[in-house]
RNA sequence: CGCGGGGUGGAGCAGUUGGCAGCUCGUCGGGCUCAUAACCCGAAGGUCGUAAGUUCGAGUCUUACCCCCGCAACCA
């Protein structure tokens, strides 16, 4: 985690000083990490004095090496609000802070010379297909910005002194990508007198980030680091937006969701369902209160919170609770079940590995709808009403341990449902819970399953609840 | 102007190396009763953006064009 960056100017209007606001900054990501219940190892800030001092070094370093030389950048500056502005920036050619003119500005600074990489740079690329994922990032990259000729990269500014100051020239401040990118190095330890993590750790098996930053960390941050002598990342992962119907989420249209009141109502394990089955990799993914509230009722209610509840219920009224035990000479219809459930968790397998989550998750699904068919298929009522009581034993045995596999597979990102069913199903032994537990059936001593289901989810009214969530979008 | 992504039954999307066009939701009809008016089965519905080409055969390859959405550089 990195943010500490130029929020000076946003600071000031708080009447903050600069550290002040990043300070509320962190507070507010951390708030919601842990919100989501997502843990780290940790969190650094570029604030940080184990990141200034190395960050300066790294720097130092880059100069004596001849990779970073003084020059001189010229832009458009808004004088007052004193900062430079790109073309693309300006709002009908004016700041976009507070729209008045910009001018021509010239100020000394230093640069770090990316040209002299770039052919390296493609070079790793053609060597490393797995460096960049999607594949398409790739060309973006090179078609855009290395092909056309790369710039050498302005990494200091004089116009403020908020920032890490450059040791041999202090009236330079470290200007924005040569320090929040080498964060990642900092964290660890490198350079510093307890590098023990940097080298457990380094090079990195993968860094997610989002296509906004794209650029940085796929030209710069490798640059940075070839010029280091350093290995890269194995992976970098490019992921897109969540969009609205109408386009990006945004305060002046009324169409900005939060995270924290989707959890707040329709709990952590929903949310983050619905973020990542809604949410390919490769393009944007878009948020509907009508669609949330659909895979809410479809997929969590109707077919996984369903067939845990049927079968549970089953349990009790033919077992008195007991799941009876694995049946070795299982007949045609088990073996299909056995047969397909296998290969979809090989699938799942093969498409978590490659960052496929969307679609990973689905096979999750593919295996719920069958277990589904799969009571129909057999009619555990007709076998307990004819007494074949051999099938009815292997039919009870062969649901409990499909669902005990599906909860073992939602746990990664639904980890309380996952625990939940585990419970339901009166699964408590620990070997039982493995991942490698789900490559095989299991005996499932012992297991005795809760005298009365509880629904994990319980059906919503569409209509209600999606106004709910409209009502809160405009807020 | 350039680059990238996308245009597939009513809606949202899959379609690896070219070979009878699939999934989810919706609609219509049926089944079952263990479960949440749930679950299961079946049917209707598409000349796969347009035009031309390669091929025995193209959603899948080639070319041209049209429409939508991003990105265009020192901005977490």
């Amino acid at each position: 985690m990195n943010m500490d960056k130029k929020y000076g100017n946003i600071a000031e209007k708080e009447g903050l000083t600069p550290q002040e606001y990043v300070d509320k900054m962190a507070i507010q990501a951390k708030k919601l990490w842990s919100y989501m219940d997502i843990k780290y190892d940790d969190f650094i800030r570029t604030t940080e004095d184990r990141h200034t001092r190395i960050a300066q070094k790294i720097f130092d370093i880059f100069l004596e090496k001849g990779d970073i030389y003084k020059g001189e950048y010229e832009g458009l500056y808004c004088i007052p609000c004193e900062t430079f502005f790109t073309q693309t920036q300006l709002i009908n050619g004016k700041c976009p802070d507070c729209g008045r003119d910009v001018v021509k500005m010239k100020e000394e600074a230093y640069f770090f010379n990316m040209k002299k990489y770039a052919d390296r740079l493609i070079e790793y690329y053609d060597k490393h297909p797995d460096f960049i994922k999607p594949d398409y990032r790739k060309n973006e990259m090179i078609n855009n910005f290395i092909k056309p000729g790369l710039e050498d990269l302005c990494v200091t500014r004089t116009s403020f002194d908020w920032g890490i100051k450059v040791t041999k020239d202090p009236k330079h401040v470290i200007y924005v990508w040569l320090d929040a990118l080498t964060n990642y190095l900092t964290a660890l330890g490198y350079l510093s007198e307890d590098d023990s993590l940097f080298k457990k750790y380094w090079p990195a098996d993968l860094q997610i980030v989002g296509k906004d930053i794209a650029r940085f960390h796929l030209i710069y941050w490798p640059i940075f680091l070839m010029a280091l002598d350093l290995p890269l990342p194995k992976t970098i992962l490019v992921h897109n937006w969540i969009m609205m119907k109408d386009g990006k989420m945004s305060k002046s249209k009324g169409n900005v969701i939060y995270p924290e009141m989707l959890i707040e109502k329709y709990g952590l394990d929903a949310t983050k369902y619905f973020l990542l089955r809604e949410m390919p990799v490769s393009q944007d993914g878009v948020f509907t209160p009508e669609a949330f509230i659909q895979r809410y009722n479809y997929d969590l209610c109707n077919d996984l919170s369903n067939l845990l509840n049927r079968t549970v219920s089953m349990v009790n009224k033919y077992f008195g609770g007991s799941v009876p035990s694995k049946i070795i000479n299982a007949n045609e219809v088990d073996e299909e079940l056995e047969k397909y459930t296998s290969e979809k968790i090989q699938k799942f397998e093969e498409l978590w590995n490659s960052y496929e989550i969307a679609n990973a998750i689905q096979e999750i699904w593919n295996i719920i709808a069958r277990t589904n068919k799969y009571i129909d298929e057999t009619m555990p009522w007709e076998l307990s009403k004819n007494q074949e009581n051999q099938k009815l034993e292997s039919c009870i045995y062969h649901l409990v341990e499909n669902i005990r596999k599906i909860a073992i597979l939602i746990k990664p990102f639904m980890e309380n449902t996952s625990n939940e069913i585990l419970r339901q199903l009166g699964i408590n032994d620990e070997k039982y819970k493995t991942w490698q537990s789900i490559m095989n059936l299991q005996e499932l001593k012992d297991c005795k399953v809760i005298e009365k289901g509880e629904p994990i989810f319980m059906r919503l009214k569409e209509n209600e609840e999606v106004e709910y969530i409209k009502s809160k979008m405009n807020v």
